[in-house]
DNA sequence: TATGAATGAGATTTCATTCAT
DNA sequence: CATGAATGAAATCTCATTCAT
């Protein structure tokens, strides 16, 4: 009946609901289909089991996030850390595209972020860390230990790529409305760019 | 066979592993007790049933901390904020307590704050950042409605509160030591306090 | 393989046996799902529990039945008993029909009267008795509190509507055969009426 | 410490309670030593098992009910039902006997009658109305069998002896005070013998 | 006498997944 | 393209009973 894409669309819509209200381990795939209204069978002519079905609602949204991320990332690197002063406002364009692609793919993103225990991204968060960790701590080590009797503090590194990242997870639970989330990152980005600038830096008999 | 207590410590013991491996909700009944040498049966013996299991674990500490929290906002609340000025390092005191309890019960504290999902604990991290955000939040509120021209932004109190509880949760997995722990929390310290003072303050045309 | 009634229909079989053996609470899932020779999710599929399984067998029948019955106490409470005089075999025609009801679901009547222990039907038999008890019995109590010096034996009504009842539940666990089971209910029926007629009056001073 | 007795004594009352409450089969053994306040190995020191612990309470009564019963029934078997002219009241010093000792025993013969299932006793209802029904019912075979063209009709013989006996089960369900047991059984007595002396006789064609 | 620990077999139910049709 | 039946393995929990101490 060309309903080829109907029934395949309703089912992702289902299992996004699903998936909102109970998380990937308690969602059930029985419930999914019956709001979907079709048999338990029909849901694996499309996709190849649970976690296939997961990964229809999310993959898109999680490849294009990464590369974007990756993107930024490797741009900030190349950055001069030592030279960079901060000025009010000027990581904005960045965090405003951020910001933007994250609202327009919100369920997905939550999804991704809160929801994906039992999945193969549930350490999506973590990852993201880690990458953030890698690319501005690696920048931060560097400068940081250019400088005389001084080195850079990992654990407060870590730490600021770690709240660095709540900080847009807090978002989309917390802020519906994209802009009230864009007014909000204001003197929140102020307060991390704050952290990164001033208290990672330690001296040297610090060290362990 | 002078097994008496070593069978009940034997299954708190496989327990705190199996939940921390796999939270509660994906833990296992049975392989607690095969890993612990005995019949399904008989960790019914000794606690009530699964979450019984659970709460032997974590109680006594969820008790404790929560008091010791408790007890520390109340305090905190009588404060002046309009005549506070901040001394770096003048929170310590509370700090060094509280991280003090939180790695003496290292695993219990984990068990509470990243697996307690599906037992009545769950919402046990949100609790205790709605009680931060009441307290704290109430109080700066007060002084910054009293300010002529602005108010206290709410997002950014929330936040602060969510991050300063998840900087806990952030030690608790990431640095084993707690002489460590301690030496990291300084600099997260001021960076939070920081926030607390300078970025919870917004012009009255900012709001909706 | 054409079985697709097939399964349902020996699962139901396989309980009704079950149940009639061992009653609703002593039954065991797992045995009418071997005996039936499915897997014991598969019952899970055509009901919803043990009980939804017991229903099946049941409850049309329970309709049914406690339709007839109250259609037929709510025709009989506007009789006038105190102008009543029995005449031989004149309840015949509800007896024959109730009788017929009972016999043509001996199995599920069987299961409602006798089996039922831990199901919602567990006290259909109290239930019948109490309908009973409250029609005839009221409508009884009208007609004796209008005799000058007497009034109703509570009691007796009460154990005139049990052993009534208790009838019919005799009748099929001991007569097989519905025609013999209508012949054995003539006599039955006039000695019940006999006690309801003669022994429900009793003097006004033998109250406590 | 001499509380032998004690103990067992404590045992016993306690299993009264809960079969009394739940019946044999949904009594726990665990509930029983809980409220006993000993420990659940205790009670097979004492008892066999859970059948022996319930026997312990209602043998000594089933036994001696037993054999009343047997007595009451050998004397009666010797009666000429033919010559037999029954005037009101004449049962009375049986009725008045059996009735005493059931409200005697009122627990145990309840735990008989109606909490026994699962047990040896579970169809001691059944034995009785089948002596009944052999004994009164053989002696009203003979009798009837002597009258030309007429034959006993065995099934208002056996229904007889079920409701007789249903009656003494009602009464202790149902009036807890032996002396308004006593004043509810006239009426009921006269009502079953005009049953045994009116009902039982049929035309010899009504035979299968 | 009595304890307290432990057994072992059982109970019902859930669920993702498969496959012939 | 989808159904509907069935699987099979897992889950938690209950309970009478046993036995060394």
């Amino acid at each position: 009946m060309g309903n080829d894409l109907e029934t395949r669309e309703k089912l992702l819509a289902c299992a996004r609901e699903e998936f909102m209200a109970k998380g990937f381990a308690n969602a059930s795939m029985r419930q999914i289909c019956t709001k979907a209204g079709v048999t338990t069978g029909a849901v694996y002519f499309f996709f190849k089991d649970k976690e296939g079905l997961f990964s229809a609602l999310v993959d898109d949204t999680y490849q294009s996030v990464m590369q974007a991320l990756q993107k930024h990332l490797t741009e900030d690197a190349k950055e001069d850390l030592a030279s960079y002063v901060h000025e009010p406002g000027d990581h904005d364009p960045f965090v405003e595209e951020i910001i933007h692609v994250l609202y327009a793919n919100h369920d997905a993103v939550t999804l991704l972020l809160s929801k994906s225990s039992g999945t193969k991204y549930e350490h999506v968060v973590d990852q993201v860390i880690d990458m953030i960790d890698s690319s501005f701590g690696e920048n931060a080590i560097r400068t940081c230990d250019s400088i005389p009797g001084k080195q850079a503090n990992r654990y407060m590194i870590h730490w600021l790529s770690h709240i660095s990242v709540m900080t847009f997870v807090h978002l989309l639970t917390h802020i519906k409305d994209e802009k009230k989330a864009l007014r909000f990152m204001k003197p929140a980005m102020e307060h991390l760019i704050c952290g990164w600038t001033n208290y990672i830096l330690e001296d040297k008999q610090d060290n362990e």
